[in-house]
DNA sequence: CGGGAGTCCTGTGGGC
DNA sequence: TGCCCACAGGACTCCC
């Protein structure tokens, strides 16, 4: 699942290519993949545009373009872009974008994930966006951040940090890692976090996420880079998808709990 | 407003 | 081998 680490290594991996590119026709395969505006003024707005500058804001993939309009991706479970040379679309082709050299090809089998193109105001049905809390590797991100955050909150900290308007860019691998990281159990509501636990979780999680982006994202089975490759943080996961195996610090088993109806992994000895 | 549950969607994999 | 169904999950809506 494409989180910040892999949102940020497809912008990273996409940069040189699509930077001053002119995208010279868009094919629309499945309607609803584009959701803001309709689907023939999305084409008249876009078709003709430069692109100047790949970002990524959370989980969200950016195109910036010559007018000042933006081309706003989000993946969600199992999109991914995939930079095309030839004709050939690959399965679950759902939008081709086609450049003046290659072709940017937007493939998302479960349909969850959207494209929108934004000028100026950002449409209602990005409300999410304007929420974003600040960037985790940002300094805005801090413990006096989390703490404010945090007070008096009576839900579990691991549903917390999946909110966007707080662990920004945070899902649900990065989630359970940075608490391992930070020795603290999940189910802990987020009032309850002393001010030692918060420096800590606020160091886990910026360790975990330059980590990730370091060795390019983590692929479970959804996530690929814009060539096709793999990341390369899955082996290097202490508590997600290990269930039944030991603990690297301690030797106790790894737990799968569930936890606000997503799959949550622990050390219940570390994790307190 | 906060918190929990339900919903969308489709491929995958376990069970028989 | 083939069928069926539970499951996975980000972010939004709904309800209390």
């Amino acid at each position: 699942m494409p989180e910040l680490p892999e949102v940020e290594t497809i912008k990273r991996e996409l940069a040189p290519h699509l930077k001053g590119e002119i995208i010279r026709e868009v094919v629309i395969r499945r309607k609803e993949i584009v959701g803001f505006p309709k689907i023939q003024l999305f084409k008249q707005k876009v078709i003709g545009k430069r692109i100047k500058e790949v970002e990524r804001r959370g989980k969200y993939l950016i195109l910036r373009l010559s007018d000042g309009s933006r081309l706003i991706f989000h993946l969600k479970l199992s999109g991914r872009l995939f930079l095309i040379d030839g004709e050939e679309s690959p399965k679950h082709e759902r939008i081709r974008f086609l450049l003046n050299q290659r072709n940017l090809s937007f493939v998302e089998p479960r349909m969850f994930g959207r494209v929108f193109l934004v000028e100026g105001e950002v449409p209602r049905v990005l409300k999410g966006w304007r929420e974003l809390g600040p960037e985790p590797l940002s300094r805005a991100f801090n413990q006096s951040f989390l703490r404010e955050k945090l007070r008096g909150r009576k839900g579990k900290i691991k549903s917390l940090l999946l909110d966007q308007r707080i662990g920004c860019g945070i899902g649900n691998i990065y989630a359970d890692e940075s608490l391992f990281l930070a020795r603290i159990n999940p189910e802990r509501t987020g009032g309850s976090l002393t001010q030692e636990e918060i420096v800590r979780l606020v160091r886990a999680i910026k360790k975990v996420l330059r980590k990730a982006i370091r060795h390019k994202g983590t692929t479970l089975s959804d996530y690929f880079r814009p060539d096709g490759k793999e990341g390369g943080f899955q082996s290097l996961l202490r508590v997600k998808d290990r269930e039944g195996e030991p603990c690297l610090v301690c030797g106790e088993l790894i737990q799968r709990i569930r936890i606000g109806n997503r799959s949550t992994h622990l050390c219940p000895r570390c994790q307190r």
